[in-house]
DNA sequence: GCTTTGCATAACCATTGGGTTATGTTTTAA
DNA sequence: TTAAAACATAACCCAATGGTTATGCAAAGC
């Protein structure tokens, strides 16, 4: 029973584009592991290695069906990353936008890094 | 000038309770390094550390004002990592709502993993 | 001027991460 | 029944990560 995953384990798993890759592929979908290693010009092993990464992260949920295996998204966990940067996202905008308004109201665009000497 | 931030970058920057835990301070705001610091038990070149993955991401945005280091967020790479998962999101749940549908039509609820003999 | 503050950088160390080859196990196909 | 397919696991390698101490350096304070 895979955790509802730390966010840790989460965007560590995200931070792989390969592991993204299949996450995508996913979309359309449920798939095999060996369809998921479809395109990917590593051995089996790897491929197993980055299964596990996911699934201990909360990130997929596995079915073995006789000797293959069904994995499919764990959407919970995909949103609670979301939601994390959703959730700051409101305010860290809310401030970029005091500055641009800021800005705005004293002309004084492209000035980011300026010194006034 | 930082990169817009690829997202094995950024993802690796937000792989770390202490990177996500200044990027939350700075939700309040924009801060000195040092203000950032504050909380953390580690040495201070840990925290400078630090600073150069979530630079390096794309994640924040420095201004030096005399020996002091003002960082903000890049909201533009945040969101592009929210919309990354905000995007497949759509499609996960999308398909898990299929299944929960075809669940409910046919009374096999709580048989995810079971085998039928 | 001298000292302290706020950083950065270098060198090092232990752990983790992503890859490999080799091997094993179970299920399906011939 | 024997072979092949679809996985998992173990042992290993190398590069990257997260921490440390030591040092440097420019700006502020006294």
């Amino acid at each position: 029973m895979q955790s509802p995953g730390n966010l840790d384990d989460v965007f560590a798993a995200l931070a792989d584009s390969t592991r993204r890759g299949m996450l995508e592929r996913l979309s359309r979908g449920p798939a095999n592991i060996s369809t998921l290693a479809q395109g990917y010009e590593m051995s089996q092993p790897a491929i197993s290695k980055h299964m596990r990464v996911l699934e201990k992260a909360g990130l997929i949920h596995r079915e073995k069906h006789g000797r293959e295996v069904r994995v499919s998204v764990n959407t919970q966990t995909v949103e609670q990353a979301r939601d994390w940067i959703a959730y700051y996202t409101r305010f860290w905008k809310q401030q970029f936008d005091a500055v641009e308004h800021y800005l705005d109201h004293h002309h004084v665009k492209n000035s980011s890094t300026e010194e006034q000497p």
